[in-house]
RNA sequence: GAGAGCGUAGCUCAGCUGGCAGAGCAGUGGACUGUGGAUCCACGGGUCGCGGGUUCGACUCCCGUCGCUCUCCCCA
């Protein structure tokens, strides 16, 4: 082991891990912007109050997950444990929606939250996040949840997208009143944490795993029956352009969501394989308004990269390799033919090896390269370059204008 | 926060009821200075995670510690 090693829970990224995450990544991006989405970067750091206010005092995030700290004046300072925070920060703060009627951003970088790790969790990993801020048609809602199946079908991921209301401020209070009511007659069902949050948050007892809480949660009062109207009509009409677009969907009137901004639609992608959420979203109505802005309905949902990469099984195909070999007195040549290659946008390496055209094409092999350009005594004197496929071993002279 | 497993060569791992530290792959060199992918030969490489204890003797047993992995909780 060597003396130094990263920080717990945060790891180097390289190779063909770090192939498959870009891929990934670089998918997402491009479809983002096939919806029209424009990036917006924000920092890394921002004060607690953006993450308390916004995901909420009592959540487990904003309680026990977060690298917080105080700065060299005493204010506190927390690294971001996610995305929507910030950008709802960045959106008001600069008046975006000022700018146009509404708007559709998303950003991606990394997350930091001080949980325990395990398989496809991370303590520095990496989101990217997308939110629409304006519109309150469902319409975007269903829009979201396209992106989001269709990111998971072309990365070959299979996932169940679960849909659930979890209502407004008009009918939750009702709902939850009716929830509370329910809990508490069951109370010595309930496990010690259910207990707890039956209080704070008693939505939460219903995603609880443990199989006494799932069992007692069963019979309880499901929000679906106490949407107001508007969000019953929302609700109804989402599930309609889902059907409309194919999207294949689960009902789960359990599914609650871990922030407290959300409101109506959450949505979330389960991993079909792993016991994990891959894309996670929802509705947040109040947040703009509750972090200074205008009231301003917004949709957004976040990827976690390492955890689709993790699941990405095919191979990444690459740009192919050429590797100039040179044997003989001909250095000079080969840099000009190497110089040449790049100007023709190939992926060019030049051996930097000495030896045996043996050892160099073993050298070839070993570093995965698909055409080898062996320059030896005769090409220079004859000016061409001999062209060898390192899969059928197949060679070629090339010629080529000496204009260069 | 609760629980389990694992730390031996660059990598994957073997090493029995304590007795000289091992293999495969990778690396380097070589009959071969114009032809590679599983031909052959040789070579290098180790604080057995760290600290303590038991013992004539510890990679092996015990305690502690650090790290990694996994499960639950939670979450992307």
């Amino acid at each position: 082991m060597s003396e130094f090693q990263s920080v717990r829970g945060f790891h180097d990224l390289f190779g063909e891990d770090l192939k498959k995450f870009r891929h990934v990544s670089n998918l997402i991006r491009e479809k983002l912007k096939l919806y029209n989405f424009e990036e917006i970067v924000i920092p890394v750091l921002e004060y607690l109050e953006v993450f308390q206010r916004s995901i909420g005092e009592a959540t487990d995030i904003v309680q026990k997950e977060m690298f917080a700290f105080q700065d060299r004046k005493g204010r506190w300072i927390a690294l971001r444990p996610e995305g929507t925070a910030g950008v709802v920060r960045a959106y008001v703060q600069n008046r975006l929606y000022a700018l146009k009627p509404y708007a559709k951003l998303f950003y991606e970088g990394p997350m930091f939250r001080h949980e325990r790790p395990q398989a496809g969790r991370y303590r520095q990993f990496h989101q990217i996040g997308a939110e629409v801020f304006g519109p309150l048609d469902p319409l975007v809602d269903a829009e979201m949840i396209q992106l989001v199946y269709e990111i998971l079908s072309e990365l070959n991921i299979k996932a169940t997208i679960e849909v659930n209301s979890i209502g407004c401020k008009s009918c939750r209070p009702a709902y939850r009143e009716a929830l509370s009511l329910y809990l508490n007659a069951l109370e010595r069902r309930l496990c010690e944490v259910c207990l707890d949050r039956k209080g704070r948050n008693p939505l939460r007892v219903l995603d609880c795993k443990v199989p006494t809480c799932k069992e007692a949660v069963k019979d309880a009062p499901k929000m679906l029956d106490f949407l107001c109207k508007e969000c019953g009509e929302h609700h109804f009409k989402l599930k309609e352009y889902l059907n409309t677009l194919s999207i294949p969907y689960r009902e789960n009137p359990n599914l609650v969501r871990g922030l407290d901004y959300y409101t109506k639609t959450v949505f979330e992608a389960v991993s079909a394989d792993m016991n994990i959420t891959l894309i996670a979203g929802g509705r947040y109505d109040y947040l703009v308004e509750e972090m200074g802005g205008p009231p301003t309905p917004a949709v957004g949902f976040a990827v976690g990269l390492e955890r689709l990469s993790m699941l990405f099984k095919e191979h990444v195909r690459e740009e192919p390799l050429y590797m100039v070999v040179p044997f003989g007195d001909v250095l000079d040549y080969a840099l000009f033919i190497a110089k040449v290659l790049r100007s023709e946008g190939k992926r060019v390496e030049l051996s930097y090896r000495r030896g045996s055209l043996k050892k160099q094409l073993e050298l070839a092999n070993r570093l995965g390269v698909r055409y080898a350009v062996l320059v030896g005594e005769e090409e220079k004197a004859g000016g061409f370059y001999t062209l060898k496929d390192m899969e059928t071993g197949e060679q070629l002279r090339v010629e080529f204008s000496p204009s260069l």
